[in-house]
Formats: structure tokens, sequence, C-alpha cells
DNA sequence: GTCTATAGGGGGATAGAC
DNA sequence: GTCTATCCCCCTATAGAC
């Protein structure tokens, strides 16, 4: 049983950080949540800002190693040919876009990692954008083989909105509004479909 | 002269909004930024929640009515027939695109416009969503009649994704970082190529 | 490990002089 | 309209008892 204060107090402030955002969020508020002391977060954690970043790791880990998962399988899919575009996209998103099931992770977290890369404070975008540089490489060299049509500089740009357009999915309430697995696959579907229709578009500059 | 005080506050409160999040600026630091007394924000204002409604307004107004001014030309040039998706794409997010050139809004605007959709205080999202909610359905409307293939609820989803990237390419600090005419047309020309590509995608259920 | 109590700082808002 | 001074609240962090 994991159900002991360190583990009752990230859930809570994952909950919290998720409704209203991190710097709204108090540690009074957190430790009210958790059934926890107020001193329990600093006994715990050091700090509010090492918390946060243990809210994020807890989650992000695990979703990024998932998403490097999916993409080598791909990559080793096309061999030596050009990979399926189709198949990128959906090892970067169905990852973030499945755990909306997860009911241990649930909604609340998948609003808040879909937050984190438009968060408002730099702290937290150094503490997400730390776990995720790999990620991001990686995907960027990936797309650059599955478009070869693609100058560089605009596959950072069509990742970039790629990036945005999930982000925003994650955090509509309405888009992850079903907890029903029928929904989210919905959702996962439409959103690789607009994906790969954008990164494919044409640039207008090939001859 | 409208170099008054209250204009200082409202660019001061911008500027400072933009960089550090609006929950992290406070009253005092806008106050100083400005070279106006603290007391001034509540003689002016009332409070930091109206000072923050009136950052927005000043701004999205104009830039929403621009919006619907070149989504309704896009829309007579199009007379019975199927309107033109790049135009209503490019109706939408070209009025926040160029605004950057703006010397007189500039990035700062930009920045703090493309964050409105994603900030996390629930107040700061309701006033902004109630200055979006008549643009965001006359666009849903208008992409409809322009991708008649697709049923209401793609189109929908499918505006959604939009919105996440076009607000996250507004956000990014690279993708606004020439404040040169080339570099913001050539974001502009890149976004709208990847939306109209996205938009029109197959969703795997026509036949 | 968990509590109470409190230190120490910063916040928004306001009263009242000028 | 703009200032100073201050009220009162809530925050994070910590000290020290249990």
């Amino acid at each position: 049983m994991s159900d002991d204060t360190k583990t009752r107090i990230l859930d809570a402030a994952e909950r919290l950080f998720a409704d209203a955002g991190i710097d709204a969020t108090s540690l009074r508020a957190i430790t009210a949540e958790a059934g926890a002391n107020l001193a329990a977060v600093n006994y715990h954690f050091g700090s509010k800002e090492a918390l946060v970043g243990e809210v994020y790791g807890r989650r992000i880990d695990p979703l990024n190693r998932e998403r490097i998962d999916r993409l080598q399988m791909a990559l080793r899919d096309a061999g030596d040919g050009v990979p399926s575009l189709p198949a990128i996209v959906e090892a970067f998103v169905a990852p973030a876009m499945l755990a909306m099931q997860d009911p241990d992770a649930g909604r609340s977290f998948i609003r808040l990692v879909g937050r984190a890369h438009t968060e408002a404070s730099a702290d937290v975008r150094r503490i997400v954008f730390t776990r995720f540089q790999d990620v991001a490489l990686a995907f960027q060299k990936a797309l650059a083989r599955a478009l070869p049509q693609l100058d560089r500089s605009t596959v950072q740009a069509r990742f970039k909105f790629m990036i945005g357009a999930m982000a925003y999915a994650m955090t509509d309430p309405t888009a992850c509004a079903g907890p029903s697995e029928r929904d989210v696959h919905r959702s996962l579907d439409r959103l690789v479909r607009f994906l790969v229709g954008g990164l494919q578009a044409p640039t207008g500059e090939e001859k």
C-alpha cells in the first residue's frame, strides 16, 4: 500500500495544480486536501518547487519513455526506408491521450501535462523542458526522415504546431470529457489524422 | 498625448503579464515599471482583476473585429459556393500573427493572447472566453461550409486543434523571434499551410 | 514522521493628506 | 490625480515539541 502521506500529497497537488494552476495553489490547500499537515510538504519534498518537479516527473518520465519505445518500434518497422508518418505521430501523441483512461493518473494529470508546455512560470517551463528535450530531438529527427521533402526549419516549425495542437487537446475539458475508452480513441484518431495532414501539407516551395 | 498614468500602467502590466504570468505579477511590480504609485491601480481600475480585463480587452477586441471583417470578405468572395479554406484560416490566424509587427502592441501582447487560451486561472479564462465566443462560432460555421465532407463534431475538434497550434506558435519565443516583416510572414505562411492540411485531412469515414 | 506555532516576507486594498 | 502610510490577509519555510 503506497497510500502514505507523501503519495497523498503528490495526488492532491496534481489535482489542484491541474484545476487552478500552480501559482494559485498554496501548500495549505494541498495539505488540507491530502489530509496532511502543512509542514509535511517541506519535510518530504524540501520546497514547493521540488514538489512541482516530483509531481511532473512521476508521470512525465514514464510517458516519455513510452514515446521513445513506440518511436523506436516505428523506426524499426521502416528499416532503411522512409518511416511511416502516422506511426511517428501516434508514437508521440498516443501515450498522452491514452493516459486519460488511466484511473490512477487520470484527467487531472493530462490537463497538467498539456498545460506544462504553456505554463507561465519560467521555473515550471524549465522543469518540464529538461525532461522533454531528448524526446523532442528524437521526434524531430524521425519526422525529418519521414518528410524528406521538407527543410529542417519547416520540420521544426511543424513539430511545434503539433505540440500546440496536442497540448490544447489535452487541456480542453470537452475533448477529454468522456472517461469512456471509445471517446478517447476517437479523440486520438482525430488528432492523429489532423496532424498527419498538417505535417505533410505542401510548402509551396517544392517544384 | 495618451502617455498618461493609466496607459503606462496598462503597458507595464501587459509586458509583465506576458513575461511572468498574471498570478506571478504583483501590482507593486506593475506600478514600479510604470513609474506610478501603487495606489494608482486601484484608483484607475478598481482591482487587479479589472486591470487584467482591460489589458486583454484593449487588444483583443480590435483583433477579433479584424478576424470577423476578414472572414466576411472571404465569405463574400465565395458567394453561394464553397468558401476558400485557406482564406478562412488566414482570416483567423493572420490578425494575431501580424500583430507581432505592431511596434505598439508588439511581442508581449501576442504572447499574452496566445497564453490566454491556456491560462490556468479560471478568472482569466472567463475574461478571454467571453470576448472570443462570437468569433469561435462564426469561424466554426464558416469551416463547416468550406468542409462539407466533415461532420459537425469533427469540425469542432479540428477548430480546437487549430486554436492550439496557433496559440502555441504565438507563445513560442523562437517562432516570433524576428521583429522582421519577412520572418513574421514566413511564420504565418507556415502556420496557414499546416492548418489547411490538417483541416482537410481525410477522416477515414468517407467512402 | 507528524504535529503546533511562528517567523518573515509579500500580497491586494484603502484611508487620508496634498 | 497622485502621494504616503498602513491594515490585514495569506504565503512559504522553519524551529522545536511529541
